[in-house]
Order: structure tokens, then sequence, then C-alpha cells
DNA sequence: TCCTACGATGGACTTCGTCCAAGTCAAGAA
DNA sequence: TTCTTGACTTGGACGAAGTCCATCGTAGGA
């Protein structure tokens, strides 16, 4: 995680405390918080930080692609660090857990030219979609 | 859509004009409308009819299956009457507007049961992305 | 050490969605 | 046809998630 910093130093970021502490609590793998929960846990240690400033700083590391938000159904959006390995999600449908996977095949090509529209598609997301152990 | 209406009656709903409208609304291909947009136009029909309403209708249909929610990235959720032939979406990342798209392949089925961690795994939801031939 | 522009703060505000008590009405019964 | 009843609708209050902004604080260069 000191890479990030690193990268965000010669990006140059001011490397403040509450910068810090937001990259710190998004470290790690299969690591999917919402803003809610980084603030908490932010606050943790950091009792001062706001949470305007968690909102801005996940908005900003995900502008520079160091961070993902995935989309959840009706839920709060999520934050998701590992965003340097391509990877798609496992959602459970009742707790809203989710996984990091890696599916084999080729997912863009599998989308026919005749279904293109015109676009230029880019990149692709896919969700999976079921209950997890614990909920099943 | 009279078909919608006939197996919304065969299920024991009320058929009244609000739900009627909502329904009306939801016709058509390619329809990917947020809460907001579906009462704005069933207001154009039956002007007292309530967000609430259509808040209620929609998860209903949601519930039975006549209408998916598809999720977008930080927006409010859109509604998707075609739900009785299976398909998947392409978005514009410039002017969010959704194409249904039918990929070849079986997504399912790519992902290999050691990246399922016990879930029971149910559905997929693919999400092509890209440029639209108007903002590209 | 001093300066200053970039970043943090917190509270008001917006958007999207849910809940509820009270009123309304679709559709089956007589 | 009229009656009855409980499902449905309504509007407004409420709540969660997220944004905005004026002001204050401080990282880091001079």
């Amino acid at each position: 995680m000191s890479d990030l910093l690193q990268r965000l130093r010669s990006r140059g970021w001011r490397l403040t405390s509450q910068r810090r502490v937001v990259a710190e609590v998004l470290d790690g793998d299969h690591v999917h918080l919402t803003a809610d929960e980084v603030h908490l846990r932010a606050a943790a240690r950091l009792p001062e930080i706001s949470r305007a400033t968690v909102y801005n700083t996940l908005g900003e590391l995900v502008a520079i692609g160091e961070v993902l938000e995935v989309s959840t159904v009706g839920r709060a959006k999520r934050y998701d660090p590992n965003a340097r390995r391509p990877h798609q999600h496992l959602m459970c449908s009742g707790c809203g857990m989710i996984r990091d996977v890696h599916p084999v095949g080729n997912a863009l090509g599998d989308l026919p030219e005749s279904e293109r529209f015109g676009f230029a598609v880019g990149s692709v997301e896919i969700t999976y979609r079921g209950l997890c152990p614990a909920c099943a």
C-alpha cells in the first residue's frame, strides 16, 4: 500500500494524514467497503476525519483509476482497491457480500459486431449473483 | 403489453388505472427508464398519480419478475421491461444511454468451480461499456 | 521559518427511495 | 344494480447516500 502512497505522491498529491488513513483502510484483497464503512474505519484511526473528505478522496482515487466503484442494485456504492488486476465480482443476493473472481473466456469477444450498435466498446463488467454459504 | 395486464390479472392483481398507466409507460424495446422518468410519463396520462404508487408498482413488477432493475454506477436505478427474454446491456460511458444486447457464449459456465467460494451461483449480469456513436 | 495554495471541515442541501395513516375504489357477492 | 371489503393510492414525512460550499488548517516549497 505504500506503493499507492508513492504513486499518489508522484502525481503531485499532498500526502495528508487523512489521505494516508483512507489508503490504509482500503488495503487488502476482497475489500469492498461502502463509503460509510471507509469513514467508520478511518475515523477509528483519525477521529476528526469528515465524511466529505472520505468522499473526496474516494472520488479522486476512482478518477485516477486506483480504485473501482462497484455498482450494487439498490445499495450504497462499494469501493474496490484491487483496480490494478482485472477481475469480476460474485455477489451474495442475501447479504450483499462481494468476492473477486476471475472467469475464464473472453467476454468482450462474446459480443458480436452486429450487437455493438456502432459503440466503441472498451470494457466489460460481469457480476455473478447467488447465495453465499451462510445465506443458503 | 395487454399480455402483461392479463398476466397481472391472473396473479390476482387489481387492475387500477395507475397500474395500467405504469405498464403502458414501460412498453417497448430498449426502454430503461428511471423511476422518476416513469413517474413523469405516467403523470402525463394520469396527472394525479403519486410517486409512491410508481415506486410500489415498479417494486411489485420487479418482485414477480416482469421487470428488471438495472444497476447503474452512481445514478438512479433503471427499470427494464424486457425481462422475459434474457439479455445483457451495453452502456455509453458518455451519455448513459443503454441498449439491450445478446452476447454469444455461456458466461455462467465461464466461472470455474474453484472461483465460486461455495456460492450457489444463479445468474450473471454483464454490462459492456463504451462510447456511443454520438459521444465518440 | 514563513507563505500560500491545496486540502479538510461540517453543516446545509439534493437526490433517490421508503413508510405510514387515512382516504378511495375494483371487483366479487347478493 | 348496489353493497361491501380489503387491496390500492395518496401526500407528506422521513431516511440514507451523496454533493456543495464557505471557511479554516497545513504540507511542503522558498
